[in-house]
RNA sequence: GGAGAGGUGGCAGAGUGGCUUAAUGCGCCAGAUUGCUAAUCUGGUGACCCCUUCGGGGGUCCGGGGGUUCAAAUCCCCCCUUCUCCGCCA
């Protein structure tokens, strides 16, 4: 959400935002919608002053007196009654209209209609050549005895994984070095529920507009299972004033991810590269309302995934995403990704989000500064691991000719020490 | 799931229809004072919305929503939530 003052004294550059990230938003019927309610609410403020001074002078007045003005205050009650319903239907009206205006786009965001116009700041690594013919993470995963995606599928129905042995063990081993990264880098750990309430949902900015994307338990319960961890995350301090001292406040924590991944039938359909559940550690940053320490802040959390696919020695390239490839609460947002060698590209694994005051304005987050001003929070966040897609790229890109898998020496300590993975295939 | 008790400002906590302009304490801020960062005293200290001639004026907010009333933190209904006991349970 932003704020409806801005709406008010600069609609053309709010239209310009709608109109670079691509999304459609009435801010004309909202200034429509803001004049009425502004036009009213002086009106209601009187009479309700007006009855309020009555109901002061009511207790000690004359009996005379006190019929007179029991007699003005049923006319302004009945007034009232009908000015407070036309202020109803606009706010009815309005309310859901402002959760829709998408935050506006930095400058640096580039112009673009979808990934095909993201622009690449940099790459990291050299894809491999191979000397021999690679095989691809679904034919060494089962060849290994390690992937069982029909098991999968018969359990949990299409885009669904098991991993078993050795690669479960690299798995638990990746959200591992994720989590103890983060933490060494002072970002407090955090166990959270992924089945959660609406209103997240709606602070975090999913709702409205993404909901196809996610699962809904059923009727009997308004409970929705997260697709990342940064909803209870970045939730945690909702509807709370904070002290300026307590920030910034920096969250790590690994959580299974829900996605229904609806419209996407027949795209990325082999393996594990979308699946409807996975592993994620993801790192959140709260802050003040400073640009300058969310850009700072935003350099930070992309560089943190960066330094942990270093450390994976896996070839990478970060994109800066262009407008119509932004969702609606982002400011700005960088994604990386790494090399995956059965898509012949890169393939995104993580994506690095700055917010501004969108997502605290939606969820009531704000801090008391120094003077004792209160202003809405800056988050943003990144994603540290996301195991599935991960798993990919260290597979192929890590592959031996026998169909072993070495293991990148930063997470063999999470393995037994184990260098290589994984029996010689034929 | 059953029974009971709660939810009031940054925190604690009083307030059972109009004298509430939400007491009081803690915390915080400012000033005074003492050879110090401690103590004491004095004063100040909520969020949000609208209007403004920028001095200020008015309104809303006591978990959320609805209702009764001339008037609701206070009475009624629904929902959320916390705690205690019982039941079930990893």
């Amino acid at each position: 959400m932003i704020d409806l003052k801005r709406i008010r004294a600069e609609p053309d550059l709010v239209k310009a935002g709608c109109a670079k990230k691509r999304i459609e938003c009435d801010v004309d019927r909202i200034l429509e919608l803001d004049e009425g309610f502004r036009g009213l609410a002086p009106k209601i403020d009187e009479l309700r002053s007006r009855q309020k001074q009555a109901g002061k002078e009511i207790p000690k007045a004359s009996d005379e007196r006190r019929a007179e003005l029991l007699g003005e205050q049923k006319h302004i009650k009945t007034e009232l009654k009908s000015l407070e319903a036309e202020m109803a239907s606009i706010q009815e009206e309005l309310q859901p209209l402002l959760l829709t205006v998408p935050n506006l786009p930095a400058a640096e965001v580039p112009d673009g209609a979808d990934d095909n116009d993201n622009v690449e700041l940099k790459t990291w690594g050299t894809p491999r050549v191979f000397g021999f013919t690679p095989r691809d993470h679904v034919d060494l995963g089962e060849a290994q005895g390690w992937l069982d995606v029909e098991t999968a599928a018969r359990i949990a129905g299409s885009r669904n994984y098991i991993t078993m042995g050795e690669l479960a063990r690299l798995e638990h081993a990746v959200l591992r070095f994720a989590l103890d990264m983060m933490i060494e880098r002072d970002f407090s750990p955090a166990i959270v529920p992924v089945l959660v309430r609406p209103e997240p949902l709606w602070g975090t900015g999913y709702f409205p507009g993404g909901g196809d994307q996610i699962y809904q338990t059923d009727d009997r319960d308004d409970l929705y299972l997260v697709g990342t961890a940064e909803v209870p995350l970045t939730s945690i301090h909702a509807e709370k004033i904070m002290d300026v001292k307590d920030l910034p406040i920096k969250l790590v924590a690994q959580s299974t991810c829900y996605r229904r991944e609806a419209g996407t039938y027949g795209k990325d359909t082999r393996g594990l590269y979308r699946v409807h559940q996975f592993q994620k550690v993801e790192q959140v940053v709260i802050d003040v309302a400073d640009e300058a320490k969310s850009t700072k802040h935003h350099a930070a959390i992309l560089q943190n995934a960066e330094d942990l696919l270093q450390a994976f020695e896996l070839p990478y390239r970060v994109v800066n995403v262009c407008g119509g490839d932004l969702g609606a609460p982002q400011v700005q947002k960088f994604d990386v990704e790494t090399w995956m060698p059965s898509r012949e590209g890169y393939g995104e694994t993580h994506s690095a989000s700055k917010f501004h005051e969108y997502q605290a304005r939606r969820l009531k987050m704000r801090y008391r500064d120094k003077e004792g001003k209160v202003h809405f929070c800056h988050t943003l966040n990144n994603t540290v691991a996301a195991s599935s897609r991960i798993l990919i790229a260290l597979m192929e890109n890590h592959q031996l000719e026998d169909g072993r898998i070495a293991v990148p020496e930063a997470l063999r300590c999470y393995m037994g020490g184990a260098e290589t993975i994984g029996k010689v295939l034929d």
